[in-house]
DNA sequence: CCCACGTTTACGCAGCGTTAGCGTAA
DNA sequence: ATTACGCTAACGCTGCGTAAACGTGG
């Protein structure tokens, strides 16, 4: 999620690899879609690894990003926040973070996941029958 | 929805038709999936209009029931309490509610139900290409 | 008939998680 | 104009405590 394959850069695989962090809250909130209160949000509970600026603005990098817009996606299945942290660890994993890849527990949360996914499914049957129903009631 | 179509028995159209209110909220709650909480509460916000008891206990119709389930439908639309309290004086008319058909508000309504249902499909995609993406690295 | 028991409900208060708004300052 | 920070509120629940109503068995 966080590599990017291609890039004769600056030879190694991602850690600096030209992606420094630049953007700062408003960007980034604008990018992925997020209010700037979010997004601080966020980052205030761990879920985010901002650097400062002199100034002690927020600075975000691409990959942060990326992390971002992976939260966003994971969000609607119902993760709370701190749910949310445990998935980033095995599913975006930052520099520092465990390296040992539980192999069982990367099985019960992506089994986990797909649960949720198919309640989300449902729900959007559920929408639709009730789409149906009144589409019917006025054809 | 409320309405029973054949029943000679008070004459009119459906007010007492057999669906007397008998049901309460430990059974209701079970039947469409709420807690009992939840149900209470949703009772105390005005989306359902329970009758009570000789000693006070909220009793629930069969109409009841189907109105909790469209709730349970519309909710993951992100219908905050109040517009599900104005939706549902259209979609699922109470005895008193008003009685004008106002079309333009109902097309507003159904094409914003519309949005919902597309920005809940949206996020099952997203879901989805999560999940995609987690099963192509590990297959 | 009555009592004692366990279950169900009522109500209010208080808390939680996630957001969003505001004011003030840098 | 953008951000930082902290306070507060809103929303949708949820849990707890206490009290009343119910149903069943003795």
């Amino acid at each position: 999620m966080s590599t990017s394959p291609e890039r004769p850069d600056t030879a190694v695989d991602e850690p600096d690899a030209r992606d420094r962090p630049a953007l700062q809250v408003g960007e980034v909130a604008e990018r992925v879609g997020l209010s700037h209160r979010t997004v601080r949000y966020y980052d205030d509970e761990g879920l985010l690894s901002a650097v400062r600026s002199a100034g002690n603005y927020r600075l975000y990098s691409e990959a942060d990003v990326q992390r971002m817009l992976l939260i966003r996606r994971l969000k609607p299945l119902g993760y709370s926040l701190e749910e949310m942290r445990g998935l980033l660890t095995l599913l975006d994993p930052r520099p520092g973070d465990e390296r040992t890849v539980d192999t069982a527990r990367v099985q019960e949360v992506l089994t986990d996941l797909q649960h949720r996914r198919d309640r989300l499914a449902e729900q959007l049957a559920g929408a639709d029958a009730v789409l149906d129903a009144l589409h019917g009631l006025r054809g």
